[in-house]
DNA sequence: GCCGTTTTCGGCCCGACTGTTTTCAGTCG
């Protein structure tokens, strides 16, 4: 069993035990170690045997037991018999909005209800409403969450989130008394996915805000509004928050709206050693104690000792250790990229001329801009012909003599990698390009060792620049396929090759999550757009929130190099 | 079940909103 198996299982037993009663605290202890267990970087078979997994917050002997009878016989007696003692049905039911562990079991007990289709028919029954503690709100709540299911559990891409809550907060910033406001959440962390949109705004009257936020205009519908705190779905089905604070609240609820949970709770549980209990409202001191100035995010920070810590990095993956020791580093940002490597023209399957690609780098600063259509056996994406190939090349060298643009066109490729590994362009072809990114666009349902020894074979070959797409997953849609990225990821070290960041919406692939241990390793990141129409050239920014949440500064993306650093750097082989 | 510069026992992050009940439990983030 691998780690995301064993982290939901012991997901699965923290739920188990809420449903059962109980002490609540063993179930948050459970849940608490699954987190712990998704955030550890280091090979989970290494960890088992040098008996360190009790080294990492949230896992004790116990736990660290259980994890390893998961993994080496993929069987935990405990569980099983948990999950025995409790009807399947009630996972069911505690996944509605409204409905938790105690609710369902009452339905369970009472109204022997067994699936959504029985609480939906007890619901319309008006059966519910009659039980102690129920009434016909929550009735009528159920099943507005049953209607729901689906459109709540979807998550947005990042990229389509901003087009939906920038707008808002246009609007929020507009409203009489609105001091500040701010996206909050998943999405001011940059996470490649966001679940429902967090927006937190200062004012000393927030019922014009709350009347707005929660009026017709905006709303599909109302899910709580109170003095300081609503919840609305929007029109096209995401859900949205709204927190009032005032003024001088404004920068605790600040962190506490943007997480991440776990590491608010860090926070916490530091600013107790301190002295103080903090909340999104400021600091309480348990004692007496004065209170320190707290206006901005860094004074908060500050006063428990640590250096101010981005948005982006505040996972609970050891950035609050990095802040006590003053050692977050500068990340990268969007002003740095000077161009970037992966995009496509009409020659293959992007929309827009090489000519109109080049003007619109241009029209963005850009120093070079390198094009890499599709190799022959994409032919779905009408993959160009060694002979095209050669002819793409001659008319790039042509343009960049004609000195019609400012920015560099590099001559590349995206070559397939072939199911055998080897590239599907030969050595002789290759060769008088600037640069190849390699890329599997075929039998992904090849099995990890095969995929592994392709991708690492592709990497050896000595015209490789870079890897594209890593794993090849598409967010949403389809998960990439099977492939040991840390081998792959030793691999490209070894023979000095770069891995991309493909900051196309869907893909944002390499992960952010393994790039912090990677450029460690000393791996080379270029920031890539993957664009196919010069639209698609402001991917660049959602390369560069992948980036800072992988820990990258400038010096580790290849792409923030001018122009002469960037020839230097290619004719180096 | 985890954890410890007050603790190996007794805490465990903290608060808002809703609905039902009449002072609070359940749910959520």
């Amino acid at each position: 069993m691998d780690k995301k198996e064993i982290a939901h299982i012991l997901e699965e037993i923290s739920i188990l035990l809420e449903i059962k009663g109980g002490d609540p605290f063993r179930a948050r202890a459970y849940r608490n170690g699954a987190r712990a267990l998704l955030g550890i970087d280091e090979d989970l078979a290494q960890l088992i045997k040098d008996e360190k997994l009790t080294d990492y917050e949230g896992i004790g002997d116990h736990l660290a037991q259980s994890i390893t009878q998961l993994f080496k016989k993929g069987k935990l007696p405990y569980y099983e018999k948990l999950k025995k003692s409790i009807p399947p049905a009630l996972f069911e039911l505690i996944q509605l909005q409204g409905v938790g562990p105690k609710k369902a079991k009452v339905l369970y007990q009472k109204l022997k209800i067994r699936s959504i289709e029985d609480l939906k028919e007890a619901a319309e029954k008006g059966k519910i409403s009659k039980l102690k503690g129920f009434g016909p709100k929550t009735e009528k709540n159920i099943l507005a969450s049953i209607e729901n299911k689906k459109s709540n559990q979807e998550r947005t891409l990042w990229w389509d989130a901003e087009q939906i809550a920038e707008p808002i907060l246009k609007q929020l910033k507009k409203i009489k008394g609105v001091k500040e406001a701010e996206i909050c959440g998943s999405f001011r962390r940059k996470l490649e996915t966001v679940g429902d949109l967090d927006f937190l705004v200062s004012s000393n009257q927030p019922k014009a805000v709350t009347e707005w936020f929660t009026s017709e205009k905006l709303a599909a519908q109302v899910l709580a509004k109170g003095e300081t705190k609503s919840s609305i779905v929007l029109k096209n089905g995401i859900q949205a928050d709204l927190r009032v604070v005032t003024p001088e609240e404004f920068a605790y609820a600040l962190i506490y709206f943007t997480g991440s949970k776990e590491h608010n709770i860090k926070l916490r549980n530091l600013s107790l050693k301190k002295g103080y209990s903090l909340s999104e409202y400021g600091f309480e001191p348990k004692k007496k104690k004065a209170l320190p100035i707290v206006k901005k995010e860094e004074d908060l920070y500050r006063t428990l000792g640590l250096s101010f810590i981005p948005p982006e990095l505040r996972e609970n993956r050891g950035e609050i250790e990095a802040a006590a020791k003053d050692k977050i580093p500068k990340l990268i940002e969007p002003g740095d990229i000077k161009g970037t490597f992966h995009n496509h023209t009409t020659s293959s399957d992007g929309r827009n001329t090489l000519k109109e690609m080049v003007q619109a780098a241009d029209e963005l600063g850009w120093e070079y801009i390198g094009i890499t259509d599709h190799s022959k056996s994409s032919f779905q994406a009408h993959g160009l012909s060694e002979e095209q190939l050669l002819e793409q090349i001659e008319t790039i060298a042509k343009l960049n003599a004609s000195k019609k643009f400012k920015t560099h066109v590099f001559a590349g490729t995206e070559c397939d990698i072939l199911p055998n590994g080897s590239l599907d362009f030969s050595q002789k072809v290759l060769k008088q390009l600037d640069f190849v990114i390699a890329s599997v666009h075929s039998s992904f349902q090849q099995d990890e060792k095969t995929m592994t020894r392709r991708i690492i074979k592709a990497i050896e070959n000595p015209m490789t620049t870079m890897l594209g797409h890593a794993t090849g997953r598409l967010l949403l849609q389809r998960k990439g396929y099977a492939v040991n990225l840390e081998k792959v990821i030793d691999a490209a070290i070894a023979n000095e090759k770069i891995i991309e960041i493909n900051a196309n919406p869907l893909r944002l692939d390499m992960d952010w999550r393994f790039w912090h241990k990677a450029i460690q390793k000393g791996l080379l990141c270029c920031i890539n757009c993957d664009a196919h129409t010069v639209d698609q050239l402001e991917f660049y920014r959602l390369g560069v929130n992948i980036a800072r949440k992988g820990w990258l500064t400038k010096e580790d993306v290849i792409n923030t190099l001018a122009l002469k650093d960037v020839l230097k750097f290619l004719r180096r082989k």
